[in-house]
DNA sequence: CTGTTAGCGCTTTCAT
DNA sequence: ATGAAAGCGCTAACAG
């Protein structure tokens, strides 16, 4: 059932029907009443391919995350898909794992389907972004990075400033009386290495050691953080409080610590980054810098909708984050 | 830059170019590099919407889960998107809520979009997909739902053995020596009722009682759980064991049993249900049902495909959970 | 107010 | 082996 049908049973012209479907002036009640009786008769819908063909859009943003899986991921997709179907689009996934191998493969596969606009989410995007074959792919979109830069005629960020997020966690322990604080960094994104200067930028603020042999590289999640505990416990001095890069990764070290007999946050305080869900699960539960991750995504999605409608939009502000104290310190 | 530019550009015929693009015969090796040169130096891409267009079919499936920020629908989105994108599809995502009305909305967007099939991913689907609406719009399309079973002829399922998954959990309690199990429900779905009369069947079967003074309903989640540790703990005779239908929910309980200063699982033991990684995250770390999630999705994908290219596919196993035992039982 | 017509960018017969 | 032309289903300019 197409528009012709419809225009035939109803003794008009495709235009006409046209209108009526879109809602146009220019159409005597009565044949807009004749050609609706039409069109509720067979549920008419017209084909989104061929409007998108004439419109050079279908309406559609995409959003490239490194994996699912990751609840923060997550979270920022669901936000940016309602955000976007209140708006009357449509939202696709792509998963690229990080590799530069598959977000050149989905890049060309947005271009071609003529995306309208696509959002980034990872601070692996800062990296990936650089290639020219992604850049080249992308060109003619708009395109919003959650937290980071591109160097994009199109590119618009979303600023959130995790140097102050690790800042804030240390100063928390600093002005608990912790003299010896670790950090674990489990990634090596952007974002991590701003996290890491804000560790250290705090350590020095209060006057404490922050040389190489306080921060422990493991990877990341439950394991790495266990792993890292390992790492910390077989110092010859053991420190008195741990600073995580990420919620998970803080989990693997509280529960390596506790297991290994250590009482948290009584010997060792520990602190996470995300504010996640894992969070209030684990116990003690975590203290963890919420970096507004809702907050990110629903600007994502409206500075990427002004965007893409050319509506004026204020630049975002830089997002905040702000320490939420639990038990684990 | 399309196809007519190409042609122009290469002295021949759009249909030459069309032929080099498709990597179809009938091409002289020699015209066909002077197109490829062509197509190169401009690195053409061509119009997934035009050939949409003409193909009835942009090569997109869609999935509709309820939250994509439940980590179980998030990781079967995840685990589906992989897999189509392998076949050359792109994935489209649909938070519905679990609401009529919104399910109603995607379902037709779904269907003017020509939308090559989708997944319903939660058990909700089972009662959303009675609707005539939702099922006028997607009757076009082959639907492969998860863990449930839909009255359409286009309509095909990957079920799980719920029930099953509750009387492992039940049976190796009673196999510990528990007498007096109770039942945490947290939601209202078919999948939900399965699990229950899984529950209501084992105790039977090791002649338990299993009246409704054992059956506690409360709302999804850590407060939820929270809530019927409440409940429980308020009874005349305490139970030594409280199964869940969902880990989230199970850990809301833990902790609360925990607080109340009751030795889980020495005092009580708890079960969870989905194997989720909250269930390595908490302390004691929970005794869980894996429902095979991954699995399920794999199968949830092959089958789409299957049906989407018309291919043959022997209809999928009942997927039976196990039972994975940790600290908390 | 309504209809005719020309695209949108591609695939696919059907001729040549 | 190559090209001309029709058609996919719709929107929008232009005539009447």
């Amino acid at each position: 059932m197409n528009i012709y049908d419809i225009a035939r049973e109803a003794g008009v012209s495709i235009s006409t029907v046209s209108r009526v479907i879109n809602n146009k002036t220019n159409v005597t009640p009565a044949t807009r009443a004749k050609i609706q009786a039409v069109l509720d008769k067979h549920q008419y819908a017209p084909s989104a391919i061929a409007r998108g063909l004439v419109a050079h859009s279908m309406k559609t943003v995409a959003i490239m995350a490194v994996d699912l899986r990751v609840p923060h991921y997550a979270y920022t997709t669901y936000v940016i898909e309602q955000e976007f179907t209140k708006r009357n689009y449509n939202v696709m996934v792509c998963n690229t794992g990080g590799t530069l191998e598959e977000t050149r493969r989905y890049a060309a596969e947005l271009a071609q389907r003529q995306i309208d606009g696509v959002v980034l989410v990872g601070s692996v995007f800062n990296t990936l972004g650089q290639d020219p074959e992604v850049a080249r792919a992308l060109q003619g979109m708009p395109v919003v990075l959650a937290n980071g830069t591109l160097p994009w005629p199109q590119a618009y960020s979303v600023p959130v400033d995790d140097s102050l997020g690790v800042q804030l966690a240390v100063r928390h322990l600093a002005q608990k009386g912790h003299q010896h604080i670790v950090y674990v960094k489990d990634r090596d994104t952007a974002a991590a290495q701003h996290k890491q200067n804000g560790f250290v930028a705090e350590m020095q603020a209060h006057g404490l050691a922050c040389g190489e042999d306080v921060i422990f590289a493991t990877p990341y999640g439950l394991d790495g953080g266990k792993h890292a505990a390992a790492q910390i416990l077989a110092q010859k001095k053991r420190p008195t409080a741990v600073v995580c890069a990420e919620d998970l990764t803080a989990v693997g070290v509280l529960k390596a610590l506790t297991k290994a007999g250590i009482n948290v946050p009584g010997d060792i305080a520990v602190t996470g980054y995300n504010n996640s869900e894992y969070s209030e699960i684990c116990t003690p539960e975590l203290t963890s810098v919420n970096n507004k991750g809702e907050e990110a995504a629903v600007v994502c999605a409206q500075l990427l909708e002004a965007r893409i409608e050319g509506k004026e939009f204020t630049p975002p502000q830089t997002i905040l984050p702000e320490l939420v104290v639990r038990e684990s310190s």
